[in-house]
DNA sequence: TATGAATGAGCCTTCATTCAT
DNA sequence: AATGAATGAAGGCTCATTCAT
């Protein structure tokens, strides 16, 4: 029972951790600076955290999470059944370039990654969540469109996860190249064009 | 003739940063790792260099050149004009999943770009260059295949450089779910559905 | 009766640092170490011992009184009255050379106290109670033989065991150098040397 | 020929370190101490010496060698040829117990390494040597007296040392105990009952 | 009596940078 | 043009100690 601030604490530090690595990103965040965000000393952090490795994979795996949970709101808060397509799909380009703290996070170390094997773990669960995710919905949407896509749905997701991925980091060098319009209506085309409307399947012919 | 600092000094220190960079990532890479790299002392590095950031620079616009370069070779080198497109899109994406030493210095910093301003100019001007190089010659090969597409075409290859990096981004960290051909097919997909062959020929009038 | 402190932790506590200090060595134990090794948190320890001074006094006292002990039994278990000597001699240089953990610690305590003047003060008393014992047994030995040293008889308890810690901080540094043997033959010789058996005794009358 | 400043730099932070060591002893001293004792800034310590360890090992081989260079003066500056070997023996015991700070060091280290393996081998050197050393000029003036030890005259040298040792450290923890003169005595009675002077080899009878 | 939480000083080490040569 | 020496500020981490519970 005494052990109920501690997990206060280190949801605490986590956050700050969070906020930290957002502002500053992995190469230039210190302990220090964490200890110094969240109002304690150097050794309290240490005390719950025994590595700063072991602190930020805490991070990045909250941060996926997060994240994760946040993109579900996309299939969920249909505003008008109507577009409710280009509206997750809003949904989903906003929870990234909106660029909160878990979202750079999410960024940030998924470039860490590349030259740090223990990041890869949580982002690859992370993709795969996500893709699972986006094709358990898509699928109802296109059965509502009564269309069948032009390749195997199963790799949609990945495909739709690359394209915001991809898109964000050419907003994030150049902001004035990519807007939420230019992306949205990109996806949109995109969709439409997989799309394959067929001729109505023939019905049977009478007797 | 005014500017000295032997140019073979210089080349010399850029490339085994490029080197220890692609190796070590920005965040574990010291100026000493780079000079002994290039078997000189610290000094030396800093006389040609007054900052690591500097040195960072330089490197970066170097890696996105010789990226860019060698994508250039996508639009020249057509095995069999078949499968043109094919062929360059795979080229393409062995640029970035090569993982030379170039392409994974872009990868590296351009993460380091989300909490460094300095380093932005150079990428989005590489995405700028890249994407242009693109639509060239996407140009040429849709109206080869007397195809207009579905999407304003200088639309598509910021798309085209999203989804092969987001696709890159989802390879570093989980390898077994992106292979080339995966992504060799999706994008030939994609191409397809993006493309109208216009109204169908006239059919054949009825007797 | 009105101390209390639970004398069986203080006691596990001071085995535990016991097995610890052996180890480790003073510079390399904390105080972490010895509460993980006895199960208890840091500060179950601190409760018992104010200061990490307080513990190591009392483990240094606990190591000089049990080395003291278990050199007791040299005098007392001998196999045969033969040779009494060699088998004594034997015992004491065990009881260092087997570096026990009690032994190991007087060892490392003793050159800390180089540079910690309280650590002296138990040190000093193992080596008067040690010498006071040689003595009262080695005059026993040394009547039985019917001989008389060759040197004041209260010097040779402080030169045996000057003797011992020498030739064991040798075998520490060189353990091929030293052997039982090697030790127990020098140590002979020695005893030897230092008898005089007095004057021959009185030969046979002639005729 | 621009290294010349780094070895005075170099013996400056071993003498420093020489200092430090004495006084604080292994488990006290930081190279921070070092550093102030020498005027450097620590990263001047480590420009030279990569680790702590490595520093410390320099400094323990030069105080093995500092020792048994004093130590050979036993053997030179023979002050009346009459009580060479008194004489002999009191450099011996002053090189230990005035405790200089190589004295000091060499005491101190010699504890550590029942814990840190790697100091054993240059303590190991330096037992050696100095063993060597004694039985070469004991060799010498046991000839002069015409006596022949009543022990292999090759265990003669780690006794002595084995002695020198062990009543150095029962003079630190109770320099009461232990004065020169008490040593010197002890000394000069162990040599004398270790010589036999035996019957004069019988002359050969004449004809 | 014992624990978990927190502190703060200190430790070894790394590193970008400066400078005399 | 280049080097070796030196600096000083961090950085991650350890640890004896304190304290509320």
């Amino acid at each position: 029972m005494g052990y109920k601030k501690s997990k206060v604490s280190i949801a605490s530090i986590v956050e700050a951790g969070m906020r930290v690595l957002a502002r500053q990103g992995y190469a230039r965040t210190s302990l220090m600076d964490i200890a110094n965000e969240v109002g304690m000393s150097k050794g309290a952090v240490h005390y719950h955290f025994p590595t700063k490795e072991a602190l930020m994979a805490k991070v990045l795996q909250t941060a996926c999470d997060t994240v994760a949970d946040r993109a579900l709101e996309a299939w969920t808060e249909v505003d008008s059944p109507n577009d409710a397509l280009r509206s997750a799909l809003r949904t989903l380009w906003r929870v990234r370039a909106g660029l909160s703290d878990e979202a750079k996070v999410v960024a940030d170390l998924l470039a860490q990654s590349l030259h740090d094997e223990s990041l890869r773990a949580p982002l690859a669960e992370y993709y795969r969540f996500a893709a699972a995710q986006v094709e358990q919905h898509l699928g109802g949407h296109f059965r509502a469109l009564g269309a069948t896509p032009r390749m195997p749905i199963e790799r949609i997701p990945r495909l739709l996860h690359a394209i915001l991925d991809g898109m964000l980091m050419q907003k994030i060098v150049d902001s004035d190249a990519i807007d939420e319009e230019y992306v949205l209506d990109v996806l949109e085309a995109l969709a439409l064009s997989l799309l394959d409307f067929g001729p109505p399947t023939e019905p049977p012919a009478p007797g």
